[in-house]
DNA sequence: TTTGGCATGTAATCCGTTACATGATTAG
DNA sequence: CTAATCATGTAACGGATTACATGCCAAA
């Protein structure tokens, strides 16, 4: 056994889409995406052909044409090898996240512009998250009502919550902001 | 006036570092990025030497030697448009973020692993935010205390703010959701 | 004197999005 | 018929990190 240079992300996670959604097209895995992690996750097009096609190269996923449809579809689906590859990552301490957030860059900077100029942005903010909470609260009720209790379940509720609970911190704080900047402007010392 | 190219986001955060922390050379730059906006900006100095190089170019900062110091130092000034440029993008309503996070991708293919795997990951992760909040709040306390009022102050204290919410936001949703998992391998229906 | 921090810069590489190119199928 | 959607793929580009290369200064 040769220890293959490790994969992409992409091809992480596209070994997880097919692990749990079973076989499927590259364009059904990107819409499989959207429809479940696309708070927090996101492949492009332009990244999941070339990395089926790794994959398949690496024989982590096969790859077959669909006979059940009139269009040229390819059908992936995860061999063993990638089962234990996909295993074997999920195991790995995900790496601590260091994201750029524009949003909280420009209220850090915000004694560089005008008054309210920050607030708008900041009262946007909370509106976006207030909103997003709600939908992914709707989400939420939906899966837990009409699936059917299974392993998988907890898992993609334990997402959800993730969404929400981040959106109505990110509104919170919005609001919280909001305070903070205009007492000082009320009252400058 | 040419409408010339919009700036690159590292550039106008460069621009933002100059106006609010005074002239500075690049490698203050990025100690002056390291000591207060960690959390939700980073700048490499593969970054920051060419974005000093073209900022200075279009003249929105000026570049002179440090005869201050006995070292090669090069001090950037901002510059009247400048100040105007980071002004403009200051106005302009933040992009939507959607950033990835490896976390919750692991959590939401967590039916994809070995129980205890994931719980493992969530468990580490809440004492890493945690101990997050908890240093921010010390943080937050010594600039709420030492620095003198200010209206930069606010802007400060409104960015860790920031900073703690999402922190005690992910520490909570991992403590949620290890209890989520942990009730279904508890109780499989 | 030698180690660590100060200081600048370039090159290689990776990762990701967007745009482009192409064409079949299906619904109106 | 024709517009939207399904479906796959490549190329160009942009942005960011990492590694590399260099060298000076200060402190132990």
């Amino acid at each position: 056994m040769r220890p293959s240079s490790p994969l992409r992300t992409t091809e992480y996670a596209l070994l997880g889409v097919l692990a749990q959604g079973g076989p499927m097209s590259g364009y059904d895995a990107r819409a499989y995406i959207d429809a479940s992690v696309a708070q927090f996750w996101s492949e492009s097009f332009g990244q999941i052909y070339p990395a089926l096609e790794r994959l398949r190269r690496r024989r982590l996923v096969l790859c077959r044409a669909d006979a059940a449809s009139a269009r040229a579809r390819k059908i992936f689906e995860i061999t063993a090898t990638g089962r234990r590859t996909l295993e074997a990552w999920l195991a790995v301490p995900p790496e601590p996240e260091r994201p750029r957030s524009e949003s909280i860059l420009k209220t850090f900077l915000g004694d560089q512009a005008p008054p309210g100029v920050i607030v708008e942005h900041l009262r946007s903010l909370a509106a976006d998250m207030e909103l997003r909470a709600r939908t992914l609260e709707q989400t939420e009720a939906h899966v837990k009502s009409s699936e059917p209790r299974s392993r998988s379940l907890a898992y993609a509720l334990a997402s959800i919550r993730a969404g929400i609970r981040l959106a109505r911190a990110r509104a919170a704080w919005a609001h919280e902001a909001i305070d903070l900047i205009e007492a000082q402007e009320r009252d400058p010392q």
